[in-house]
DNA sequence: TAATTGTTCTTCGTATACACTTTGTTCGGA
DNA sequence: TCCGAACAAAGTGTATACGAAGAACAATTA
């Protein structure tokens, strides 16, 4: 890679505030901070070993992002995602992810399937293998890769944002529901290298439907409010 | 999300960072400040008569938002809305309103329907009045309205930050076409009445339509990177 | 027991300091 | 005149300290 260069030339600096909000948003989907704790500012200011100021500012940004709910004078404290709006961010999600489909359908060009393929034959492989954490990893790859497609910028942060939830909902109630969701995958692809919008739309559907009824399966007596 | 937790709470103080960020956000949608225009923490700190730190941590939000970008090192600019992303931000819109419109019909109580009736008649008689700024307010009420009836928090504020931007693009285009929007708006609430999902989720798709076309004629010449 | 008071924790906002980048300017030399 | 390097200015990024005020909880009192 040609990126130590760049940082010899001292040019992506990025701010603590920002690691400060990836490491947060990390350890909060990974359950580190589990829903409902209370992260006051001195707090994670040690956790992270930096001052109270990057702190708050990754606080405002994540509340934003829904992840922490912020108490006036209170602080903040980990969300707790409801069942409710288990349904309420699958029901978006599947506007949102079946208009990618159709626009990655619609504009994909072949260097774009192909990548689409390579990501599919490493999720086979892995999905062998086991190698389950990996699987995760390339599901969310490809999904994102399909948003990137889509050439929407709206539509891919939004998304992207929402993804997040839903994974973070999906750890919170254990199971990963890798190994089946393959075949839909496949799916499709094969449809958006057709460059059948409708088609796509369906598929993607389809996808959406099956990865609800699993989120439903693991969330029974999974979240409550407390 | 845990807004009944919040208003039992901390009733009511309104940090001053979230004072900062909507008159921010409000003084870009009003054009005061200008797409590209530099916004240094100190002078927004004199701006709004408060500290750095309210301002910096208001700026964050503003730029997860996408009203401001910031570059590192150099601060933050207010984001140039290219007619690339008006497109875009409408086939979201598409999306996400028509579900609006679906959900709200299908949930909407006696007295919600009540509430976008009154609504209706305020903006019926604003229009006689020839006052645009209260016509083009009632239009953004009732559009909220409709999102916080769909019930789902999601759905609601995603939509809620979109329908910020378009206002924010339509005022830089100048006109708004407040005017014969009406019609569909009534339309709209009477599907919605109705119950019939359908019906309603094809009157808000007319009315988006609409909106659209009349967004790119406005469009003509406007935007342009710098 | 119930109400009141006091203490403590923590956020919120202000102020200050300083390192480091980026940018703009000046000035000497070809 | 033009170029480039040294220098100065502006502004962000981060840390730290401090006072005010709210909220929670414990202690005290009626």
């Amino acid at each position: 890679m040609a990126e130590d260069l760049r940082d010899k030339l001292g040019a992506q600096h990025l701010p603590l505030r920002d690691q400060v909000l990836a490491a947060l948003r990390t350890a909060i989907i990974d359950g580190d901070y589990l829903p409902g704790e209370r992260l006051t500012e001195d707090r994670l200011a040690e956790d992270f070993g930096v001052s109270r100021n990057p702190v708050r500012e990754a606080l405002r940004v994540a509340e934003a992002e829904g992840f922490v709910v912020i108490l006036p004078r209170r602080g903040a404290v980990v969300a707790s995602p409801s069942s409710g709006t288990i349904t309420d961010m699958f029901a978006v999600r599947q506007r949102l992810e079946t208009l990618a489909a159709r626009l990655a359908a619609e504009r994909a060009t072949a260097a774009d399937v192909a990548s689409l393929r390579a990501l599919l034959d490493q999720g086979r492989e892995a999905t062998q293998r086991h190698d389950l954490a990996r699987v995760a990893e390339l599901n969310s790859t490809l999904h994102l890769r399909i948003l990137q497609i889509s050439g929407n910028p709206w539509l891919s942060s939004i998304a992207k944002s929402l993804y997040l939830h839903v994974q973070w909902v999906f750890r919170l109630g254990a199971a990963e529901r890798a190994p089946h969701s393959w075949a839909e995958h496949i799916q499709l692809v094969d449809a958006i290298e057709s460059g059948d919008g409708d088609r796509a739309e369906r598929a993607a559907l389809d996808h959406l439907d099956a990865a609800s009824a699993a989120a439903y399966e693991n969330a029974e007596g999974g979240y409550g409010a407390r």
